[in-house]
DNA sequence: AAACGCTTTTCGGTCCACCGAAAACTCCTC
DNA sequence: GAGGAGTTTTCGGTGGACCGAAAAGCGTTT
């Protein structure tokens, strides 16, 4: 996992990882800039000198992907932060809603020997705390094969694998709830019209129900149950 | 302690600040200059950049020193510096030759959040690897009244209290020879001509003398015992 | 097929950190 | 007190990351 040169080279490659991660759609021009928070024309620049470094593949007026190459180098970044967010709350005792900006900034600073000893002293973890996968260092990424809440039937179930991360109020409301990794639900049932869903959240008599409306159901990926 | 807006400006107000920490002169621009690795224009520029933002004093061919202002914003540096290198030696196991660089980055990209969990988890140390002071929140220092083994009389004793880490080698070298923190050293005999002084390293029997060069003796600082 | 709205690209232009060369200055020596 | 060595400052210039405005291209609608 060689290192780009910069950090907003970095922010970018990362982005554009990110977008694929759990869709497979090209990621358009404006969606990248406002993913990184700058304008168009900024984004375009960076994507085009990107291009010429053989880490992104972009026609004119088209979709952005990364090459092989490309890949390699978000990994790497996506590793960092992945790592150092599993770091800040497995050992400093932030809150789930906190870690991204921390991360956001640090991925860029530490160092690879830092990097293993965060790793090490971890224990190797394979998911952060969000459940997001930690890309390995040869450049594989554990795959659990989870799927939104949102997409699954009604009397589903399963187990909580991943709760997207972007945005930590969601992330706050969920910690009200008690909704965290690992935990049991099932879909009870679907209000399509009212754009809510009755969730049950853990098993037997303790249970409880909920009512998510969708973005909150679409955060939310689970492992369905073996059966 | 505010933050400055710019890692060269922080690295330049640490570097002034370091000028003068162990001794009360102002650095000299070429000094300066070679401390932060840049040419002498990029620091004459950087220097009158900070003196119109009003943290640096400096009258055109004189000396560099820092205002009440620039003051403060440099002890936060060395603050988030030394406690970063504190906590890479205490609990990533990093050997104390091995942390400067890495806190060099990181010192520009931890949060104040989590330079209060560092702090909180490290039980709020006092001095750092090389037992430089970890200056405070509020912006004092624990000033331990040592003394470099240089200025020491023959006969003189006391306990290390720092070691400079200007070198990293110098440090390997010390680690080898089993000289820390808080050993007791005794200035045994100086050989000016030769440039060496043998130093009893250890109380007791268990004592060992060795022979030190002039740059290692200047390198080491003893808070001399009570007496 | 012309026109519209949207996205993308190009085009100046800014700011920051850096450099080397040349000019300005200090200070020491003779 | 005139030179000269070394330091400091100024000056012009580079590359990176950013912006807004304007041009170019795309897709769709009329």
């Amino acid at each position: 996992m060689p290192r780009p040169a910069t950090p907003a080279a970095e922010d970018c490659l990362k982005t554009v990882y990110a977008a694929g991660e759990w869709s497979d759609e090209k990621i358009t021009l404006s969606k990248l800039a406002q993913a990184l928070g700058v304008s168009p024309s900024t984004a375009s620049e960076a994507v085009r000198k990107l291009t010429d470094a053989g880490l992104l593949r972009h026609e004119r007026y088209g979709g952005v992907e990364l090459t092989e190459a490309g890949r390699l180098q978000a990994l790497g970044v996506v590793r960092r932060h992945r790592l150092i967010e599993t770091f800040l709350v497995a050992d400093l005792g932030y809150s789930w809603d906190e870690v991204h900006e921390e991360a956001e900034v640090l991925e860029h600073a530490v160092s690879d020997r830092m990097l293993d000893r965060l790793d090490r002293r971890l224990g190797h973890p394979e998911r952060d705390p969000h459940g997001d996968p930690i890309p390995r260092p040869d450049g594989t990424v554990p795959r659990p094969g989870a799927h939104s809440l949102a997409d699954l039937p009604e009397g589903a179930a399963g187990s909580v694998a991943r709760i997207s991360d972007a945005d930590p109020e969601v992330l706050r409301y969920f910690a009200d709830l008690g909704i965290g990794l690992d935990l049991h639900v099932r879909v009870v049932k679907r209000r399509e019209f009212a754009g809510t869903t009755v969730v049950r959240l853990g098993e037997g008599p303790g249970g409880r129900e909920v009512d998510l409306g969708d973005p909150a159901v679409a955060a939310v990926w689970v492992l369905p149950a073996a059966r």
